[in-house]
This record gives structure tokens, C-alpha cells and sequence, in this order.
DNA sequence: CGATGCCTGCCC
DNA sequence: GGGCAGGCATCG
């Protein structure tokens, strides 16, 4: 489901529903979201606190006390919800639940099952597979053009892979991944090697203004997305291409096109975005 | 590198 | 029934 504009808004969502709280029990139907398994997590979790939550890219990061660190991934479905009473009835897909001393319960409902959770000790995140070589975060301070403009060179491939790629940058998934390239006016399937050095600094403006407004709008809900208090997002009233094939373009008024890209589905203008 | 597997629901 | 879906890790 969520880019870095959902994560960052179930990040915020979700912090004032379980800061403070200490976890009394875990459990689950679906071992493997658990990637530590179940009697590790659930003898090093209980008791511990939560503390805050952080977000690098679009993993979410529960701190606890003791030192640890749930290391969250919402993959395409997953979905967190607190409710009051541990009891309460449980939703078809919810697949963990983390029960708190004052008896509420934190549930990650996720029906494809991609989702998925990583008990590390805190600041050792770094080393799991997908954090190792993650890339900057997309903020002025942080997304350096030049280094990007030498990573787009290295690569012949199609430049929406390239920034697809979370060792590129991270957070841009497909719906920004083809928004993103429509502002910027450049075709998704041009070589990452043909772009210029003004292409590359105005790809890499684009990007960082684009998630800041979407988080703005605490995100897209183009299919399923809900935040941690089960609201949607706003943003999909501001998407131009993605979800808009046969739709005239906003600039335009030629009919957006949808083609594969690395076996995703692409959204474009094919005037506004020509192949260099 | 690109392709495949992971899962289930939904829409044609 | 087939194809598709905000993603990633892993395989060849």
C-alpha cells in the first residue's frame, strides 16, 4: 500500500495511539510476518515500552525501551488499528496483535500477508537487508543532486526503475514514481543515462516537493490506503497520471497512456513526456 | 541486472 | 478464469 507520504502519515497517526504504552503480550495467525518468529519477539517485547516512532524511507520503526526496535513494513496492504478492549472482535486479515497492560491492543491488519516485522536492537536497523542500502531521505538537506545526477549515469536502464530503486532514494513507490515524472516531463522508459544534469536537478526538485505535498494531504488512498485512526488519505484528488489512462492529460488534453515498466504498471503523457 | 515468489481481493 | 494491485527479497 503505502509510499513514504503513507508511511510518514501512519507514523504520525499512530504515535499519539501507543506512545507510552507498555506491551503486555504478542501474538499472531501468520508466522512469517514475524521475521525473528514468535517466541523471540514475544519474550523480548513483553514488558518493554513504546517510546516513539521513527520512519526511514518506508519502513516504520517502533522504539522500545530496552533498547529494541520493531522494524515495521506495510508492504502493498498492511494497516495498523488500535482498539480499546482486547476482546473486541477481530478483524478477517488481522494477522498481529500487541496487547497493552491497560488492555487495548495494537492489531496489523495486512491481507495479501507481504507485510512484514523485525525485532532488532535499536541502532542496529541499519543491517537488515532492505535498510543497508537505503538512500537518502528526500529533503533538501538530505537528496544531493550531484550524487544523484552520478547515480543516474551509472545506469542504461529506465529511469522510473532507477527511482524506483530505494538505494536512489528512498520513499518514491509507483504512484509518485509516475507523478513525479510527469511534472518533470520525462518519459519513465528513457535511458537513467541520457538525462542531463538539468533533468537530474529537476527530477530530484520534483520528488522532494511531491511527497511534502502528498504527506501534506496525509497521503493517497487510490486503493485501499488508511491511516492509523482509518482515515484516507487526501492526495489522490491531486494525482494527474497515476489511475488516469484514457483520461485527458492536465496540461494537454492528450489521452494518458499505461504501459509495463519493469513489470509495473505505468502511467504517462506520451506528448508532454517524449523519449529522449 | 531482470525475473520470480510471496498472498488475497477485485474487476473485467 | 485471467490479469492486476501503493513492494520487496531472493534467485539465476
Amino acid at each position: 500500500m503505502p509510499e513514504l507520504p503513507e508511511v510518514e502519515t501512519v507514523r504520525a497517526s499512530l504515535t499519539p495511539l501507543i506512545q507510552g504504552k507498555t506491551i503486555r503480550d504478542v501474538g499472531t495467525n501468520w508466522g512469517k510476518i514475524l521475521t525473528n518468529g514468535l517466541d523471540q519477539f514475544q519474550e523480548q517485547v513483553a514488558g518493554q515500552r513504546v517510546e516513539r516512532l521513527d520512519r526511514r524511507g518506508k519502513y516504520l520503526l517502533i522504539r522500545l525501551s530496552g533498547g529494541l526496535t520493531i522494524v515495521s513494513h506495510l508492504r502493498m496492504e498492511g494497516k495498523y488499528e488500535l482498539v480499546q478492549h482486547a476482546d473486541d472482535p477481530m478483524h478477517k486479515f488481522v494477522h498481529v496483535w500487541l496487547t497493552f497492560t491497560d488492555g487495548s491492543q495494537l492489531r496489523y491488519r495486512d491481507s495479501r500477508k507481504f507485510g512484514r516485522m523485525t525485532l532488532v536492537k535499536t541502532g542496529e536497523e541499519m543491517h537488515l537487508s532492505g535498510l543497508r542500502t537505503i538512500g537518502p531521505e528526500p529533503t533538501e538537506a538530505t537528496f544531493d543532486v550531484d550524487a544523484f545526477y552520478q547515480t543516474l549515469q551509472r545506469h542504461k536502464k529506465a529511469i522510473k526503475s532507477v527511482i524506483l530503486d530505494q538505494s536512489t532514494v528512498a520513499g518514491v513507490g509507483n504512484i509518485y514514481a509516475d507523478e513525479c515524472l510527469w511534472l518533470a516531463k520525462i518519459h519513465p522508459e528513457t535511458p537513467a543515462n541520457h538525462l542531463t544534469k538539468r533533468d537530474a536537478k529537476r527530477l530530484r526538485d520534483t520528488i522532494i516537493e511531491e511527497l511534502a505535498l502528498a504527506t501534506k494531504a496525509r497521503g493517497t488512498s487510490a486503493h485501499t490506503y488508511l491511516d492509523a485512526t482509518g482515515h484516507k488519505g487526501d492526495f489522490q484528488n491531486q494525482l494527474h497520471v497515476y489511475d488516469r489512462k484514457g483520461q485527458p492529460c492536465d496540461r494537454c488534453a492528450t489521452p494518458i497512456e499505461k504501459i509495463k515498466v519493469n513489470q509495473r504498471g505505468t502511467n504517462f503523457c506520451p506528448h508532454c513526456q517524449k523519449i529522449k
